[in-house]
DNA sequence: AAAAACCACTTGCATTTCGCAAGCAGATAC
DNA sequence: GTATCTGCTTGCGAAATGCAAGTGGTTTTT
């Protein structure tokens, strides 16, 4: 089981694109781009396509310009939020401090169901906007 | 934050080993080559390697035989626990079911506290047995 | 006491994946 | 209609992976 589920987010770059869905509010290639890692461009491609095969991810083209496309989490994609947040717990137990994720760490301890339904509540509204087709 | 915690564990063997550790009592360099995922033995003394550096996972020689060595998790390595349990959660509701971790996963639905304190329970037996030095 | 087997690796080598830079097709902006 | 933006693809060197075989020490067998 275990296995199975590191067959699809086992890797450096699968689970910080569902973070900059889940918590960031990216939707764009560009904008996975611009994260502080830098994922190289052929390795975004390939990894947006898994995660669209895996059927974690959906993708639109943007409703006000066709060049441009939509990237979002199914439920599928969003029920990872755990796994994140155990990580990011793990990350501020054990790891030196970055800011990075800071603001969200702090949200956790404060009231984890919190943080969770504000997630969740903050990607329905984008998606009632985006993709209400 | 998620970054740096994927640059230790973001990879297909690390949490493997992990699970073998933490909920199967798997402890000699042969047992983890036995798991059904096949790893191979330079990968597999690589990742040992690293999660020592890491301070995941410490290492003594066996009391009883000088050829053969054991591996145990630090608290460190321990606290991987809850990503592990997420991993699961999510395997089972979104894949087909594997046998392999189906025991644990009863458990942790029916309380996921017994199953935490059972199996750190069950770690501390071992260590209390092994590394009483 | 010698030989065989066990154990935890290491080494060599072929294959796959990664990472970087550049290029490209289609759509939009100017 | 030229330049720019956007989401990719391509080429290529470097690194990681996977497999098979080998090594050095220890223990077991005979």
């Amino acid at each position: 089981m275990v296995s199975n589920v590191l067959e699809i987010i086992g890797d450096r770059w699968t689970l910080l694109l569902v973070r900059d869905l889940l918590f960031f509010n990216k939707h764009e290639y560009k904008e996975f781009l611009a994260s502080p890692e830098n994922i190289a461009t052929n390795i975004l491609a390939d990894r947006l396509k898994k995660l669209r095969n895996e059927g974690l991810v959906g993708e639109i083209t943007h409703p006000e310009n066709k060049s441009r496309k939509l990237y979002y989490l199914t439920s599928k994609g969003k029920d990872l939020m755990p796994i994140l947040v155990e990580m990011v717990k793990w990350g501020a137990a054990y790891l030196p401090e970055t800011k990075e994720m800071k603001l969200i760490f702090e949200r956790v301890q404060n009231n984890p169901e919190q943080l969770k339904a504000q997630v969740l509540e903050s990607l329905e509204q984008w998606e009632k906007q985006m993709l209400k087709a």
